[in-house]
DNA sequence: TTCCCTTTGAAGTAC
DNA sequence: GTACTTCAAAGGGAA
C-alpha cells in the first residue's frame, strides 16, 4: 500500500495541480482545507513516487548483496517470481490486485510497434512487448490480422499475440523479418498500437477493465472473472529462463532474454549517466552509426551483427525501407552530395523516443475506451477526458502508471545510458521536422496573466480608470473583459467535456461564451501560476469522505450516464476554471471551432448551463 | 503531406 | 531556483 503520507518527495507531484484548490476556495477554511488538501495532493503524488523507489529499494536491497547494480534487480526478480508464481498456479492468480500493476511483465518483441509508425519494420526497428505471461497468447488460433484486431477495438488489450516465441536468443532477425514481410500479417499486436506497457494495466483494476469486455473477446474472457482468460500455452515457460539461479547475476531488464553466459551484461557503471552503452545490447550497424555519431568513440560499443537478443527498447524508432533504399542510391551519387550522404546516415539513425510517462501510459490504456463511450475520434478531445479521468483516478490508480512510467524510464536509461531528451529535440533531429514553437502572441497567455493590466494601461495617473482588482492591486478584471481574450477557453478548461453547454451557443465562440469566462478568469488570481490547474479538488481519495465531484463522478461514469442526465445537479463550476489549461494558451481559441468534446461525448452532457453564471464560490476573493 | 490540437509528465534550456 | 519549452501518443481535422 501506498505510504500516503510519505511525503517529502516534490519530484512527480504536480505542483501546479495544487493551485486549483486555491481557486476553489471561497471561505477562508476553505481555503485552508484545501490547502490541506493541496498538501495531500503533493505528499500523494510524491508518495507515488516515493513508493515506487520505496518499493524498489527495499526490495532490492535484500538481493543488493549479490547483485551490485540494483536498477533492475527488483524489476527482474519480481518479474521472475510473479512468473514462477503464476507458473504454478495458472489459475489466473495474477489478475488477483498483484502489488505491483508492472510485475511481472515480460518483454517480448512487438515488430509491429508502437513505436513504429505505419508499422514499418527494420531488424533494428523492433520493441517489445511487456507483459504479463499469463495474457501471452501464441495460438495460431489467435493469430489476427492486424487491421481486424485493429478494428475490433479492444480497450482490454488481453491478446495480444505476436511472433514472440520466433524471437529469441539465437532467432535470426532478418528471418523474422523476412517472415514478417513475406506473410505480411503474421504478427498480430494490440489495437491501437497499444504501448507495451498497456497489457500490463489493462486487467488488474477494475477500472481498467469495464464492465463488459468488447465482443470480440468475450470468447477469450472468463465467465467467472470477467477477465481476459490467459492462453495456456506450455511452450512458454521454457522461453523464460526465471529459475532465481538463472538471473541472479544479470540486471539486464531483458535478462529472461539474455543468453546466460556467465557474465554480466551490463558494465557496472560508477554512477555517471552518460557511461558507455552497454556492451551486450544490441547495437546493429545503424545503432552503430548513431553512436558513433553521437558518442564519443570509447563510449560507442563495438559492432556485433546482433545483439545476443537482438533487443532494442520499444523507444527505438529507425528510419523505414524508404530510407534505407535512398541510401542504396548514394553509392551512385557518392561523388556529388556528400550532405546529402551524412543526411541519409543521419536518417538512418534510430530515433530513440522518450520513455512515456504517467499519463501517456494511462492515455494509451484508456483511450480506446474513451473513444468507445463516446463518438469522439478527435485526439484532441479525447486527450482532454483522458486528462481528466486521469485527475479522477485514486492514488493507487496513478501509483500503478507512475510505477510503470518509473520502469519504463529504468529501462530506457539503461538500455540508452546515453540518450538524452535532448537529441530529440527538433534541432538535433534529422528526421523529424521541427515543431513549431508556440510564440506567445500578444493578447493572450502570459499577456492575460499579467497583473495590472489597468495599471499598465492607465498608468498611475488614470487609477480612476483602473478596475476595483487593480486598484486592490489584484488581478485585472477589466483587461480581460475588456479586450474579450478568453483567458480561460472553455475548450481548455475542460468545462466543455465535463459540463457541456446544452447550447450550441455556449461551445461556439461567441461574444457571449467569451463574457462567461471573466468569471473563470476570476479564479486565477489566487492561482500561484498560471499553469493549468487540473486537479481535481474533491478527490475522492484526496479528501477522505468527500464525494467526489459529480463532474468526476459524472464523467467516470460517462458511459452509464450516456448523456441521460442533463438535469443532473453538477456544479460543473468546480472543473471549469481549475482545468483552464494554460499551458497552450493561443490553442484554446482554436479549438472552439471544433466539435466541442461534449457535444459528442454524451457522458459529458450534464450541466446544461455551463456557461451561466458560475456560483459564486467562483468569485475569487480579490473580486470581493 | 504536414502540422495542429489536446492532455500530463519528464527533462531540457534559459535566465 | 524558477519559468518556459519540447517531446512523448493519438488520430481527426485543417492548411
Amino acid at each position: 500500500m501506498p505510504q500516503l503520507n510519505g511525503g517529502g518527495g516534490d519530484d512527480l507531484g504536480a505542483n501546479d495541480e495544487m493551485i486549483s484548490f486555491k481557486d476553489e476556495g471561497e471561505q477562508e477554511e476553505k481555503i485552508s482545507e484545501n490547502l490541506s488538501a493541496e498538501r495531500d495532493l503533493a505528499d500523494v503524488k510524491s508518495s507515488l513516487v516515493n513508493e515506487s523507489e520505496t518499493n524498489q529499494n527495499s526490495s532490492s536491497d535484500s538481493e543488493a548483496e549479490r547483485r551490485p547494480p540494483p536498477r533492475s534487480e527488483t524489476f527482474r526478480d519480481k518479474t521472475r517470481e510473479s512468473l514462477e508464481e503464476a507458473a504454478k498456479r495458472q489459475d489466473g492468480g495474477l489478475f488477483k490486485s498483484p502489488p505491483y500493476p508492472g510485475y511481472p511483465f515480460i518483454m517480448i518483441p512487438d515488430l509491429t510497434s508502437p513505436y513504429l509508425p505505419n508499422g514499418s519494420l527494420s531488424p533494428t526497428a523492433r520493441t517489445y512487448l511487456q507483459m504479463k505471461w499469463p495474457l501471452l497468447d501464441v495460438n495460431h488460433g489467435s493469430l489476427q490480422s492486424r487491421q481486424a484486431l485493429k478494428d475490433a477495438r479492444s480497450p482490454s488489450p488481453a491478446h495480444i499475440v505476436g511472433p514472440f516465441c520466433l524471437e529469441f536468443p539465437g532467432q535470426s532477425d532478418l528471418s523474422l523479418h523476412q517472415f514478417q514481410l513475406s506473410n505480411k500479417v503474421p504478427v498480430v499486436q494490440h489495437p491501437h498500437h497499444v504501448h507495451p506497457l498497456t497489457p500490463l494495466i489493462t486487467y488488474s483494476n477494475e477500472h481498467f477493465t469495464p464492465g463488459n469486455p468488447p465482443p470480440h473477446l468475450q470468447g477469450d474472457v472468463d465467465p467467472k472473472t470477467g477477465i481476459p482468460r490467459p492462453p495456456q500455452h506450455p511452450d512458454i515457460s521454457p522461453y523464460y529462463p526465471l529459475s532465481p539461479g538463472s538471473v541472479g547475476q544479470l540486471p539486464h531488464p531483458l535478462g529472461w532474454l539474455v543468453p546466460q553466459q556467465g557474465q554480466p551484461v551490463y558494465p557496472i557503471t560508477t554512477g555517471g549517466f552518460r557511461h558507455p552503452y552497454p556492451t551486450a545490447l544490441t547495437v546493429n550497424a545503424s545503432m552503430q552509426s548513431f553512436l558513433s555519431s553521437r558518442f564519443p568513440h570509447h563510449m560507442v560499443p563495438p559492432h556485433h551483427s546482433l545483439h545476443q537478443t537482438g533487443i532494442p527498447h520499444p523507444a527505438i524508432v529507425t528510419p523505414n525501407v524508404k530510407q534505407e533504399s535512398s541510401h542504396s542510391d548514394i553509392g551512385l551519387n557518392s561523388s556529388k552530395h556528400q550532405d546529402s550522404k551524412k543526411e541519409d546516415e543521419k536518417k538512418k539513425q534510430p530515433h530513440i523516443k522518450k520513455p512515456l510517462n504517467a499519463f501517456m501510459l494511462y492515455m494509451k490504456e484508456m483511450r480506446a475506451k474513451v473513444v468507445a463511450e463516446c463518438t469522439l475520434k478527435e485526439s484532441a478531445a479525447i486527450n482532454q477526458i483522458l486528462g481528466r479521468r486521469w485527475h479522477a483516478l485514486t492514488r493507487e490508480e496513478q501509483a500503478k502508471y507512475y510505477e510503470l512510467a518509473r520502469k519504463e524510464r529504468q529501462l530506457h536509461m539503461q538500455l540508452y545510458p546515453g540518450w538524452s531528451a535532448r537529441d530529440n529535440y527538433a534541432g538535433n533531429q534529422q528526421g523529424k521536422k521541427k515543431k513549431r514553437k508556440r510564440d506567445k502572441q500578444p493578447g493572450e497567455g502570459n499577456d492575460l496573466s499579467a497583473p495590472k493590466k489597468c495599471r499598465a494601461r492607465f498608468g498611475l495617473d488614470q487609477q480612476n480608470n483602473w478596475c476595483g482588482p487593480c486598484r486592490r492591486k489584484k488581478k485585472c478584471i477589466r483587461y480581460i473583459q475588456g479586450e474579450g481574450s478568453c483567458a480561460s477557453p472553455p475548450s481548455s478548461d475542460g468545462s466543455l467535456l465535463d459540463s457541456p453547454p446544452s447550447s450550441p451557443s455556449s461551445v461556439a465562440p461567441s461574444p457571449s461564451s467569451k463574457e462567461s469566462k471573466p468569471q473563470t478568469e476570476q479564479m486565477q488570481p489566487l492561482s500561484l501560476t498560471m499553469k493549468p490547474a487540473h486537479q481535481p479538488l474533491h478527490h475522492p481519495h484526496l479528501l477522505a469522505g468527500h464525494p467526489p465531484p459529480p463532474s468526476l463522478v459524472l464523467l467516470e461514469n460517462s458511459a452509464a450516464a450516456a448523456g441521460k442526465m442533463p438535469g443532473a445537479a453538477h456544479n460543473g463550476a468546480h472543473d471549469h476554471g481549475n482545468v483552464s489549461s494554460s499551458r497552450q494558451p493561443g490553442s484554446s481559441g482554436a479549438s472552439l471551432a471544433r466539435p466541442s468534446a461534449a457535444s459528442l461525448c454524451h457522458s459529458h452532457s450534464l450541466h446544461p448551463n455551463s456557461t451561466a453564471p458560475q456560483p459564486l464560490s467562483l468569485v475569487t476573493k480579490s473580486i470581493e
